[in-house]
DNA sequence: CACCGCAATGTAACCGTTTACATAAGACGG
DNA sequence: CCGTCTTATGTAAACGGTTACATTGCGGTG
């Protein structure tokens, strides 16, 4: 009951193991006969080509490796789902994997994960970008995802985030709001310290209004405790969150407050998840191109393995996406998407 | 610039391939002098060992694969979840796909995947499993996840469908609603069926209540649309969907139209998607275990290496989550999760 | 002191592919 | 009718591990 090999496929065809092998590889030549012999006998013994042996002699996997921070919530689910359409388009496969933020754990994860993948995609807001490149002895190549330190000649795929925030925040002001509040990410966190900034600049380049910050962890839970904590103080009239999971918090959080949204308090997120624009009031929030930006990372990755070399990084620019929860004009079926981006390298 | 072999690691440490491979596997006995000089040649080396090079002699993959039909929303990125916590703590690797309900698609994802890891876990509630099994030759452990035809002796991890959507009428009927719509998932969907089963019993055990069902495909905008269809027709004074996605579509369908959820209508989902809760109102829904779906089913694939012979099949009773939007008491913060189990041999 | 048992280690076959190279068989022009 | 080219095919050597089996050295025993 072993499993049928190329010799088994080769000798019930009546040819040479390396006609088999040129057979499924359509490589060399073979003609019409012994390859219709082959794929009969194939057929016949179920055969699957072992795929340690090929990438034992190839050297390749046809694998992208790719390690995300968390898997909570829809913006993984997103992101995965981007990947995973590009992985498929491609015809490769898709190992995955995650690493909280501790840089010795992503170590673990990546040197385990190194020879079983041809390349690797890694999104890790907290981890210096040299450990990781270090943990691959620099011969897997290297994709990032989202914004970090210098990306050592690797190709990144990130957001604009100070930009987005800003831009945000200028929504915010230019809605009359004065009093906004910002729920951030977690410390530590390069996306969540760059919308920080973003939000701070804006402020102050409006004549250097107060700021007021709450920290979060990215969670619901953290941003239902945020707008508890604000509430208590002095009350902001918009709160922005560092993302649209912790405005979803703020949200229910309001709610059983007793505010109304946008009318008492106006709320803003940032990311652009799916369920946003079902929320109610429905969100106002930065949109992230999050499939797409999976899916550039893995054509990257798709690219070096193809040229040898890696290709540019890329940064988009999110655009805003105005809906009822910050009191604008109701514009959710205006949504364009067109998406501005901006080539760099790195 | 070769990447460092066992032969390499044995020269430099002094000692025989075999021994080096004896302290990469603690097999065998090595003397701590040996060990020592190993580890540091390896170190020195970056040495990792091929996985590929392994999987040849050994057989193994350590590696779980895992086809899901969708890889859209929260539910999936929470079984995702579950699945992932498990593998890492059996110190297995995930590779992951996804395969539309087209019974050839998936035979192809299953072949391409079949050498590559040592068991696969497959949710498709569509094909039929015997295609499956077939695909896979017989060989390679197969552990099915979610409701579906004859699992041919492979574990099943599945939840009660009809015993959660029958409570869950059951609680609409007892909150004193007559006329419960349902929107069901797609047609074909046995997971679905099963649902729209649960709910016509319930109404036919009630005095045979009239029914009023509109299919959906268990995303948003289909929930929206049905919740569309109902409120042109003579208007139900509770809405049953058959998924939470679902549910939300309609709530917003709802909000639009100028009615209030429980007041005007009363709306219940299913799954209990973590956002279920954080919804306004929050959603009434039927709680699935979804992760721990998923930690099981690979546990029960590291089950089957270990043993050799397939464990038992599990099939999860959801127990009703009552939030506000079914109109009854608000238990929110009750939500005692103490989840139903039962035993079943396929 | 011969012998046994055991711990530590080495040797080499094998796992299932790919592929460089060799070979064979026509086809064809001169 | 013979080189030469082309096309089709076969042979065997990698690829990098694991592991059965052989070997060595040593302490303990009768």
């Amino acid at each position: 009951m072993r499993n049928a090999t190329i010799r088994d496929v080769a000798r019930n065809a009546d040819v040479s193991v390396a006609t088999v092998s040129r057979v499924f590889n359509s490589s060399g030549t073979v003609s019409a006969q012994a390859r219709a012999r082959v794929l009969a006998a194939a057929g016949d013994l179920d055969y699957v080509p072992h795929s340690g042996a090929r990438s034992l002699s190839t050297r390749r996997t046809d694998t992208i490796g790719v390690i995300l921070p968390d898997l909570h919530g829809e913006f993984f689910s997103e992101l995965i789902r981007g990947i995973d359409l590009a992985t498929r388009a491609r015809g490769l496969h898709l190992l995955l994997s995650h690493s909280h933020g501790d840089p010795n754990e992503a170590t673990t994860v990546l040197r385990a994960m190194r020879t079983r993948v041809d390349a690797i995609v890694v999104m890790s807001p907290y981890a210096d970008e040299g450990v990781l490149a270090a943990a691959l002895g620099g011969r897997t190549p290297l994709v990032l995802l989202g914004s970090g330190g210098d990306a050592g000649g690797h190709p990144r795929f990130a957001i604009d985030n100070h930009a987005g925030a800003y831009a945000m925040t200028e929504h915010l002001l230019g809605a009359g709001y004065r009093r906004i509040a910002f729920v951030s990410g977690p410390a530590g966190n390069i996306e969540a310290a760059q919308r920080l900034a973003g939000y701070r600049d804006a402020l102050a380049a409006c004549g250097g209004l107060p700021e007021q910050v709450v920290v979060g962890d990215f969670s619901e839970q953290s941003g239902a405790r945020a707008a508890g904590l604000l509430l208590a103080g002095p009350r902001p009239d918009a709160i922005f969150a560092g993302n649209d999971m912790m405005a979803i918090g703020c949200l229910q959080a309001l709610r059983e407050a007793g505010l109304k949204v946008p009318d008492d308090i106006a709320l803003a997120g940032f990311d652009d998840i799916p369920i946003s624009r079902f929320l109610d009031p429905p969100l106002t929030t930065v949109g992230v191109p999050i499939a797409e930006l999976g899916r550039q990372a893995v054509e990257s990755c798709a690219e070096i393995l193809a040229t040898g070399a890696p290709g540019a990084s890329r940064t988009f620019t999110p655009e805003l996406v105005i809906r009822a929860s910050s009191g604008a004009t109701y514009s959710d079926r205006q949504e364009s998407r067109s998406i501005e981006e901006e080539e760099a390298r790195t």
